[in-house]
RNA sequence: GCGCCCUUCGUCUAUCGGUUAGGACGCCAGGUUUUCAUCCUGGUAAGAGGGGUUCGACUCCCCUAGGGCGUACCA
């Protein structure tokens, strides 16, 4: 059997890392059983759903590294929704309702002030088939629920009906239908909410696996009726843990700064945000990796936590760095080129400081100190000013090698009797303008013989 | 309010009745680099509280506290 997964976000936010989480977990576990993934936008809502974050949620997981096998549009679908309500009409477990909202939170209130679970008491099941056509004729429009299969023989006697089902994170699960109100798949206007599509659509499109958020939950009690409902087996689920921000928060689609798109503005490596939002709240090392493949290795439901876990964006600046400092000059090379690092010596150049970066975007400054600015010695002293002058005078006459520095340096440290910090400091500030950066040794034949002198004090 | 789930170093976690409570990240120290970073070595630090059960409890049971999620005509 093949494994089909799904990615279905609803376009009306920007996705975060906690999405990012979910959206890799299907495609990582697809992957890993040589499986397939489809992305599927839930644009059901179409006041909610814009165009513009539907677009920006393709380019996030394309900047992460997920490739889809199949792309759906839940507003393409429409009639297949149709057809199936009109199914469910027919088998009488969908049933029009003709109480406004106001009305449905008064009577939450009501029950919830007896201290009664807050449900939906299905009055609407009372009307007769006349006074249903009386109201629809005199123009009303009804949202339409799903019944809830938690009773023996009476709707109004609901008893304790066991959903089970076996999660690929959290185990054995559990829930009773009789602690949830039958929900509306339909609203007045027609307009569809996301539980029915999506059932749906899992069934047309062989959807084997489903993982999620802990947040579904008790969704998936209801929509695994509403599978049995449609007539169709329902798939396997997996809820994984949420993650939380470090003042344990939970992520929502407000939480800009944590958005995919604004981790890649920020210049950091799709693979160090995709092995923090996969490791995190897991039993493995939170540990960048540097591809999908790697993390795909790694992977496993079973090493996820049941409880929610906090998300540190300190973090991403961890995995980050180690993943630049081991970045091979092919890997980077494009971007290289793309920011102007090119050449003779831009390999050499990546390798010189690819250690002391923390992000790719900050060779830059570094190729900038190597090949056109000019170092500014003002923090130096006086007497250091003078010390680096008598130094350069005596820079050895060859063109600059690896061995240059070394070679100079023993000569200066014989002259000037300088050593340790007070012999390298002021000619590292000389020469490039900080205080501290990549071996000098290896930065030296880079800046080379000409731009040296030229940043004689 | 009710339902479900959760609670071990600062953080993410291992332990499935008997461990010096382990690892990773961070942090600190030492070494390497005659600087910084990298790298290597070492160290630091934890069972929410209270009752049981048991020869023995982080582990099982109950209570309390704290947290997450749900309880939508959001997804």
């Amino acid at each position: 059997m093949t494994i089909i997964t799904r990615f279905a976000p609803s376009p009306t936010g920007y996705i975060h890392i906690g999405n990012a989480r979910t959206a890799l977990s299907n495609w990582l576990f697809s992957k890993s059983q040589n499986g397939k993934f489809i992305f599927r936008l839930d644009d059901t809502d179409v006041e909610r759903s814009k165009t513009e974050y539907a677009d920006a949620i393709a380019r996030d997981l394309t900047w992460l590294g997920i490739v889809p096998d199949a792309f759906y549009r839940q507003s393409d679908r429409f009639a297949v929704y149709q057809a199936k309500a009109e199914y469910l009409k027919e088998h009488g477990t969908l049933y029009p309702c003709f109480e406004t909202a106001d009305e449905l939170e008064r009577k939450r209130k009501l029950r919830l002030a007896r201290k009664l679970p807050p449900v939906y008491t299905r009055d609407a099941l009372r009307l007769s088939k006349q006074e249903i056509d009386e109201l629809l004729a005199q123009g009303k429009k009804p949202h339409w629920r799903f019944l809830l299969p938690n009773f023996k023989t009476d709707p109004f006697k609901p008893e304790r009906t066991e959903v089970h089902w076996d999660d690929l994170v959290r185990g054995y699960q559990t829930v009773d239908l009789a602690s949830l109100s039958d929900p509306v798949l339909i609203r007045e206007d027609g307009t569809w909410l996301y539980t029915m599509p999506s059932v749906v659509d899992d069934i047309d499109m062989g959807v084997t696996h489903v993982i999620r958020g802990e947040d579904h939950v008790t969704n998936t009690g209801a929509q695994i009726a509403l599978f049995r409902a449609l007539g169709a087996e329902p798939p396997v689920f997996g809820h994984h843990n949420l993650l939380t921000t470090v003042s344990g928060e939970g992520l929502s689609k407000r939480t800009g700064a944590l958005s995919i798109g604004s981790l890649a503005v920020a210049g950091y490596e799709p693979a160090a945000v995709a092995s923090l939002a996969i490791l995190t709240g897991t039993s493995d090392s939170v540990e960048a990796q540097k591809d999908m493949a790697s993390l795909a290795k790694l992977f496993d439901l079973s090493h996820v936590s049941k409880s929610a876990a906090k998300f540190d964006p300190a973090e991403l600046d961890l995995l980050n760095r180690t993943l630049v400092h081991h970045m091979s000059f092919d890997e980077v090379k494009e971007r290289l080129t793309a920011m102007g690092i090119d050449g003779p010596i831009a390999k050499a150049f990546w390798e010189t400081v690819r250690g002391n970066i923390e992000r790719v975007a900050e060779a830059k400054v570094w190729w900038d100190i190597v090949t056109v600015k000019n170092a500014d010695t003002d923090v130096l002293s006086a007497e250091d000013v003078d010390f680096v002058r008598t130094a350069f005078d005596t820079l050895p006459d060859a063109e600059f090698d690896k061995d240059t520095w070394k070679t100079w340096t023993d000569a200066v440290k014989k002259q000037s009797g300088r050593s340790g910090k007070g012999l390298f400091m002021p000619l590292r500030v000389a020469l490039t303008g900080r205080s501290n950066g990549p071996e000098l040794a290896n930065l030296l034949p880079l800046i080379g013989k000409a731009r040296t002198l030229a940043r004689r004090p």
